[in-house]
DNA sequence: GCAAGTGGTAAGTAAGTACTTACTTTGAAC
DNA sequence: GTTCAAAGTAAGTACTTACTTACCACTTGC
């Protein structure tokens, strides 16, 4: 019924020159992961509606029907690209990225460390913002789970350390949650900026690090209860970078 | 040809009681302009992508074919939209909202006008930012014009007064552009965040006015270049509002 | 050798989709 | 009253969409 097996004996001398052209049977998880991850790319530059499965299959190098095989729906398989990227390891976790600046207090560490970590995030992987925003839009679960998973936390992470700090006397006591609001609006912005208005740089274009630290500076000056001598030691060393020029 | 025409002379009988179901024929500019309202809606709401031509026909009350004769294609629809949005009068005008705070170099009033302008606008017509985020995610050139027809203004604008301010001294020397980034990124993700992350206002509730105050404070204090002794004179008067109660 | 499982596909299907066509109704000017 | 353009529609068309079905090829353990 099917032809003679003697070639397939020798198909491992075959894969000399070219791997590439060889249609490349994947095992299962594979696969879905492959698929899992062209898809990522699809939907985050044009969205759940204007993706189509048949694209998908084709950027993944297989028929639509082994889409269908790993994802029983479309909405499955964006379910689980949401997953993936709100749960995956290279999220970025707020508490532990600035645990030691908070327990020595150090306001500049906490608030530059948060804004650097979440700056580099998005410039290595801005899809996640795209699809972040798609399905803000769309009004999608990921959405909310988000809001309550990160920004919260965030939230209450920043504005439990800037009421602390406000106690201790450090800061003006306006509300905490409007300082992270301005803080986070900084940061946000400008990725938002960087990946979708103006990727060319072309109203502002500095290093993650000089951004991290300008906001950092503007934000705490503009908190400070008087701004001009540091009093605790701690934070002395770094400030000079524009303090430094005034008169 | 034809058939008979015998019938249709009873038709005018039929509508005696409802006016309202009655199909209420209109002038075509008010058809077209009527169309234009309801997809402004729903594009806003499901993006150019995830609406059809059919529900837009549904929501104005018309057949499809009407959509068609008063726009040639969806996407031509779209345009309309976004070219109406961006160019009506309701589209807020940065230069004159602010243009005797920056003759009496009024730095507080300034940004503070700034910001309320903004705010409200995005509160009383939160659609716009809706369809700007969509056109962005879809790399439509509403995005684009949106960035240098406004963006562009607003940076020119406002970093073109703060170079004037720092030459006053009444600054510290930081790119104004990175100055100008973090305002307008306070602004547009309180904005976001009530729009999309937070309509029910968890996280922070304050009113535009508030929020604008606030922003600016943190912002024209973050900039200042010693906080507690103004140098030179003009500026003085506004910077009281929370520096009073320090210590 | 062959049965069974696995990775994979070609070729559907039914329901949409944007967009058209051929036709009817309406209102006002002549 | 007839004419005639403009407002309106029902019922398409051609094509795409998400999703299925039935089948193939290759490996593996016996």
């Amino acid at each position: 019924m099917n032809k003679e097996t003697t070639i397939s004996k020798s198909a491992a001398a075959v894969a000399s020159v070219a791997p590439a052209p060889v249609p490349a049977r994947m095992a299962a998880e594979d696969r879905r992961h492959q698929i899992l991850r062209v898809a990522v790319t699809l939907f985050s530059q044009r969205g759940f509606g204007g993706t189509t499965t048949k694209e998908i299959a084709q950027a993944a190098g297989v028929s639509e029907a082994m889409v269908f095989r790993h994802y029983a729906t479309k909405h499955e398989l964006y379910s689980a690209i949401l997953d993936h990227k709100a749960c995956s390891g290279d999220q970025m976790n707020p508490e532990e990225l600035v645990a030691e600046a908070l327990k020595q207090k150090d306001d500049r560490a906490v608030f530059e460390r948060l804004a650097l970590g979440a700056l580099e995030h998005h410039e290595i992987d801005p899809e996640f913002q795209r699809l972040l925003l798609h399905s803000a839009l769309e009004k999608h679960e990921l959405a909310e789970m988000f809001f309550e998973k990160f920004l919260r936390r965030v939230y209450e992470l920043l504005g439990g350390y800037i009421a602390e700090r406000q106690r201790d006397g450090a800061m003006i006591k306006i509300d905490p949650a409007i300082i992270v609001r301005a803080f986070v609006g900084m940061i946000i912005h400008h990725s938002l900026n960087n990946n979708l208005w103006d990727p060319e740089r072309r109203l502002l274009n500095i290093t993650n690090q000089e951004a991290a630290k300008q906001f950092t500076a503007i934000l705490l000056n503009g908190i400070s209860p008087s701004s001009t001598a540091t009093p605790s030691g701690s934070s002395a060393k770094s400030s000079a970078n524009f303090s430094s020029r005034k008169k």
